[in-house]
DNA sequence: CTGAAAGCGCTAACAT
DNA sequence: ATGTTAGCGCTTTCAG
């Protein structure tokens, strides 16, 4: 849109349509809509008449009735929970990942006031092309009942089944980097303050063990019941702090937990990450504030939305859903640093 | 939807329409309309019949074709910012505003990879009823053009216009609770960690001082230059402690900047709220952490969604454009007290 | 490059 | 309570 409509001081009596801005050019009602969708068979001197005209006009397509005639919608849908910055980012890099293939992202949010059945349902009436689910909460046979009506693509969950596409993090492989990082910088007190029932806390939790039995540790092995919000971080740390012996490092379910044991230590007199260090997990916006600057394990967003928006073109083309696994990286910052006992450890 | 569409064991062949739904009921496709939308005209018998045949076909009405038909679409397209946490709370509070009143909500998200203008005609080409836009960044003169074609209201603008609503905070309401709030409580040198050039800060910052000076409180005016984030609370907290007489309490431009401050003082091994007295300002969801409990200035944000649906209700049925100021209220927790300094103060 | 004809799936007036 | 007749604004197809 360039300009204001120069028409219309009483705004809003009735949009001009493609007949209105055709009639205005002395052109037929077709080759304005060739010439709106920008596909060849108009002379560039027609072209920039017409648009001239529509732009005097003040016309804009009518995207209902292009949807309708058209028979795919050219639409991704993607439901996604409000309040959830993570989710934020996933749908912003989908954005990036749609641009250029034809496709638009429509946005279908969860919250406490519209469930998720509600959500998807509005992008199945409006007839998305594929259907884009982040962290979807509903029961498998629920999504499998939606997928008869669209491609489905779920982000963030766990059962596989070839009628949906799913698209995870690797959960077992983030938490071994943040292990094998804290063994290699010397520690062997490492502690875990987990996500208790959370998705994804007991593939974290299990390869936790797993790692810091490979590694020799199986006796320092310290699994401390947690959760994913700030006040079960604190709860994890003061229990920590209350031991003969504390951990030398910590690592907790996620990065608000972290911010939790962050928060405690200070308080506590605690220094990080001298006495403590402190490896989180999502590499969230505040985790690489200047003045947080939490190791964490960041699950690669971009890559996780491109998968999510490739899947979902493919299966439009008719390829079978597939599983994807993103591989998540550990980003070092200032939080994690040798513990000061390390040769006393050794 | 109720139940799997028991037909189709291969899925998405073509979609049921109205007419297949009407085929296999042995009624007319214009039945079947008047029972999908539930209005009056049909027989409960035939209801129940012609409902059983659209579930057991997997019949899923089309919204394109819908409100093509309909001449208005009952759609309040509402544009808001992702990784705006405050954003998602008017989004959701929209929606049960919306509730109730027959038209739907739909999202178009602001992104660093989606403009504003891209954002808000994709919602003008759905042909939504009106827009509402979440604290829109674009020029006066760009919104007045949208409002060529539908009603809009913008919420957090100040410009006054009769062709745009406008619904919006009081700044200065709040920013005088929350001096007054502190000076009842015994304090004197009250700062105030500005937020610079963003919207907002001028009237928070004016009031500020405006209140100060009625209070008779004008030589302990004390205004640091600050910013909206954790960033600007940290630095201006620092500013604060390198002085020879600290002040007994700070307002912060919001509560990201107040999260500096906290984390700043805790650092400094300034006790909160026995030495610093700390007043935020949005109560946005870390506020009310049980370890955080800072006492902030709320929005009210219901209030705002309210009104911005309110508004954009009534402009489509021909109200013109109001401005609705809403008064924000104190939300006291747990960081501020009187200051130590009481008696000698006095 | 243009025009004529058809129809996407639905709703809105009417008729009956 | 049901059927008939139009047409929403656009794209598609095909003939010029």
């Amino acid at each position: 849109m360039t300009g204001a409509p120069d028409a219309s001081p009483t705004p809003r009596t009735r949009r001009p349509t493609m007949s209105d801005v055709a009639r205005a050019a002395g052109v037929s009602r077709q080759l304005v809509s060739i010439i709106m969708r920008d596909v060849p068979g108009a002379s560039p001197e027609t072209r920039a008449r017409v648009q001239e005209e529509a732009r005097r006009l003040g016309y804009l397509p009518d995207d209902r009735a292009r949807k309708l005639r058209q028979q795919s919608t050219k639409l991704i849908g993607i439901t996604f929970t409000l309040h959830q910055a993570f989710h934020g980012d996933v749908v912003e890099h989908s954005y990036l990942a749609a641009a250029d293939t034809g496709y638009e992202l429509t946005l279908s949010a969860v919250a406490a006031s519209r469930s998720e059945a509600v959500a998807v349902e509005a992008l199945l009436r409006e007839r998305c092309d594929a259907v884009i689910l982040l962290a979807p909460s509903s029961p498998l046979e629920t999504l499998h009942e939606w997928a008869a009506y669209a491609p489905l693509v779920t982000v963030g969950r766990r059962e596989q089944t070839d009628r949906i596409g799913l698209v995870r993090s690797d959960d077992t492989e983030g938490m071994e980097q943040a292990v094998r990082h804290l063994a290699q910088l010397g520690h062997r007190r490492i502690a875990h303050i987990d996500g208790a029932e959370v998705s994804g806390a007991a593939d974290r939790r299990a390869s936790y063990r797993a790692t810091m039995r490979r590694l020799g540790l199986a006796e320092h092995i310290d699994l401390i019941p947690g959760g994913p919000s700030e006040e079960d971080g604190v709860r994890g740390a003061l229990t920590l702090f209350d031991r003969p012996a504390p951990p030398s490092a910590v690592i907790t379910f996620n990065d608000r937990c972290a911010t939790g044991v962050l928060n405690a230590a200070a308080r506590a007199g605690v220094k990080v990450p001298a006495e403590l260090s402190v490896v989180g997990y999502d590499d969230s916006r505040p985790a690489g504030l200047p003045h947080v600057q939490l190791t964490t394990v960041s699950q690669d967003l971009p890559a996780i939305a491109r998968a999510a928006v490739e899947m979902a073109l493919a299966q439009i083309e008719g390829t079978p859903p597939r599983e994807v696994i993103v591989r998540p990286r550990l980003v070092v910052r200032g939080t994690t640093c040798p513990p000061a006992d390390t040769q006393a450890a050794q």
